[in-house]
DNA sequence: TACTCGTGGAG
DNA sequence: TCTCCAAGAGT
């Protein structure tokens, strides 16, 4: 794939121009050193701007600083983060900050190489944050990038592929301006993100539509080529939620893995706790038995106090949540830990276990209303 | 290369 | 209700 002077000029120019009155406002554009526009990218991954606003604003306003986010521990880092999802992103980013601290004085590193040794940095995102925050020179391949050039390009092959991709970075290269190619970059995505969608893009009001390939031939709907849908596995899990005094019994999960170092109610697949074998257990039996094997205790349960359903990226699940009372307050080990109800909510919990927390929470409010089921 | 890793909004 | 998917990176 070419890319002349002329195409060049006839992408660029008119994107800055309209990115001039058509961008949009946001907070990190107001603050343009780079600590601001890591959290901003690092948050953005796989994350609409609509769900970053909101952790943004709080997540400067606990740490403003660098310094403030390696000083913090991971676990309050975590609560910020929580309903955020991909939780790597958190652990990553507070590693990286304490490398920041540690290896470079505090101080933002300016190097690509630099900065996407650190964890949770790619290339795209060290790029933007050169680019954008110190005026650097570096492109990015993101999906507004990745979409809105194969359009413009008309590149009908898979984007994923390896070839396609090495060809995708040296136009978005190559499509750089000398001049505030921040700037441009911004542009670029707002164009993606507001124009040139994936679904039903606004081609009557993109800057570039004269020159778009794809709109010439009529191939928006099918550019970029979509990848085929698989199947996602269900798969039914049990949680109980153990009460005792003013107590709740919480479980941390191991720091590798899904919702890894989030708190939840303790529990598991049902097929693990059985066994793939014997998958026609009940869920009620299923937590009985993980709490024998586990911890010792012989649960009385009456019946299914919450149902939840989510859906994780590769996989569905049901949740079925049980409530019981004990009297006994015993000192389980981590990763459990009794948390008194007040501050039950000051842990990271993942969004489906989070639901259990709201609902206790109304529940320890109504006073006598107990442990009916509904 | 292919899989892992969340969540909520849009249509 | 179902499907898609949003400023990717790590393994």
């Amino acid at each position: 794939m070419i890319c002349d002077a002329g195409t060049k000029a006839r992408f660029t120019r008119p994107l800055v121009r309209w990115y001039r009155t058509a961008g949009r406002d946001l907070p990190w554009r107001n603050r343009p050193e780079p600590y601001a526009v890591y959290i901003s990218e690092i948050m953005l991954q796989q994350t609409q701007v609509s769900t970053v606003i909101p952790y943004f604003h709080r997540f400067l306003s606990a740490y403003p600083t660098i310094g403030d986010l390696a000083a913090a521990p991971l676990e309050k880092v975590l609560k910020q983060w929580q309903g955020l999802g991909y939780y790597a992103r958190a652990r990553h980013l507070h590693r990286a900050a304490c490398q920041i601290v540690e290896q470079y004085g505090g101080a933002f590193p300016s190097d690509l190489k630099a900065l996407m040794s650190l964890p949770g940095i790619g290339r795209s995102t060290a790029g933007a944050i050169l680019t954008i925050a110190l005026g650097q020179r570096h492109p990015i391949l993101d999906g507004n990038v990745r979409r809105v050039l194969c359009r413009f390009f008309a590149i009908k092959e898979d984007p994923r592929e390896k070839k396609v991709e090495a060809m995708l970075w040296d136009l978005s290269s190559a499509l750089l301006p000398k001049r505030l190619p921040g700037f441009y970059l911004q542009a670029i995505m707002d164009l993606g993100a507001t124009i040139c969608k994936p679904k039903q893009p606004i081609c009557g009001d993109c800057p570039v539509t004269r020159a778009c390939g794809a709109r010439r031939a009529g191939l928006q709907a099918d550019i970029p080529l979509k990848k085929p849908t698989k199947m996602i596995p269900h798969f039914d899990y049990v949680a109980g939620v153990i009460l005792s005094g003013d107590a709740v019994l919480i479980r941390r999960r191991p720091l590798k893995g899904l919702l890894a170092g989030l708190w939840e109610f303790p529990g598991d697949r049902v097929a693990e706790i059985f066994g793939e074998l014997s998958a026609d257990e009940s869920p009620e039996a299923a937590l009985h038995t993980y709490f024998k094997n586990e911890l010792g205790l012989e649960l009385t349960t009456a019946g299914q106090w919450m149902t939840i359903k989510h859906v994780f990226t590769h996989f569905k699940m049901t949740l079925h949540v049980f409530i019981c009372r004990i009297d006994a307050q015993l000192g389980y080990e981590a990763p459990f830990r009794w948390a008194k109800m007040k501050t039950l909510d000051q842990h990271p919990f993942s969004s489906s276990h989070h639901r259990i927390v709201l609902r206790l929470d109304t529940l320890d409010r109504g006073g006598s209303a107990t442990l009916s089921a509904s």
